[in-house]
DNA sequence: TATATTTGACCGCC
DNA sequence: GGCGGTCAAATATA
């Protein structure tokens, strides 16, 4: 990174807005490596708390061991995901290609809903520690033949490496447009950018959004067939925001 | 046999 | 006590 500061800035004009955020742009990116840097070597508690509560369960609740690990546990945090961040959310006519591998942990009725929600957790959850999850849900539509829509909802940033993988963060698509509507809390409309439909700027996170849109003939399938049948043509930006960290 | 998914149980929060 | 998120054994699949 610093090769490539040293080799950039001094093509553009040191006093044009231009080089200013650039100059900026590399900050950020910096700022952002040694803080994964120093997250990796101090290790992530998350694994020690699902130690822990292992430990509890296999052990019974009886003795001091166990009353002692409970209370490590509760130091270290809840598992439940109060502290984690919601990331963002998305509507789309079937669930689509992230960029990012899932694995399914869990499905539950949810009261009031027609329909379950699926639990998924990043594949490197193990491997790298990585602590993004979403959850997927079908929206309950009027039923006069319209798509199937479904509620996706990411909580916490990836942190994890996935060398020569899509990552479409922000995609561009062969399709001329998307339906799907991404967005954030108070954001309630679709938004048109670069002549893509469903592209968003996401408050709180910065970053550009899309989700391309979902043919007819692939509405039936779930989330891992689609993934596999839908395709695009991608680039990505940088993906983590340095207000995963506060 | 290894890996992924399903599903009932567990647990913390409201 | 209910709800929803997660765990982990059982099961399915490649």
């Amino acid at each position: 990174m610093i090769d490539l500061h040293d080799l950039v800035l001094p093509i553009l004009d040191p006093y044009s807005a231009q080089a200013k955020r650039v100059q900026q742009l590399f900050e950020e990116v910096f700022s952002c490596s040694s803080k994964i840097v120093s997250y990796l070597e101090l290790g992530d508690n998350s694994r020690k708390q699902a130690n822990l509560i292992h430990y509890k369960r296999k052990g019974g609740k009886n003795n001091v061991e166990n009353h002692i690990l409970e209370e490590k546990a509760k130091d270290i945090g809840s598992k439940r995901r109060k502290n984690v961040k919601h990331i963002e959310s998305v509507v789309t006519q079937a669930p689509y290609i992230d960029g990012y591998q899932w694995r399914k942990y869990g499905q539950k009725q949810i009261s009031k809903a027609k329909y379950s929600r699926s639990y998924y957790r990043c594949a490197y959850n193990k491997e790298q520690g990585c602590l993004a999850t979403k959850t997927v849900q079908e929206k309950q539509t009027d039923g006069n033949g319209t798509a199937r829509l479904f509620n996706v909802n990411y909580y916490g940033q990836h942190i994890c490496k996935m060398d020569g993988k899509i990552h479409p963060h922000v995609a561009e698509t062969t399709h001329d447009s998307a339906t799907t509507v991404s967005h954030h809390q108070n954001i309630s409309s679709t938004s048109v950018y670069n002549g893509v439909h469903g592209i968003i700027q996401d408050e709180s996170f910065g970053n550009l959004f899309m989700v391309p849109e979902t043919p007819e003939y692939f509405t039936d399938f779930i989330d891992g067939e689609m993934a596999k049948a839908l395709e695009i043509t991608s680039i990505n930006i940088p993906l983590i925001s340095e207000d995963i960290w506060a």
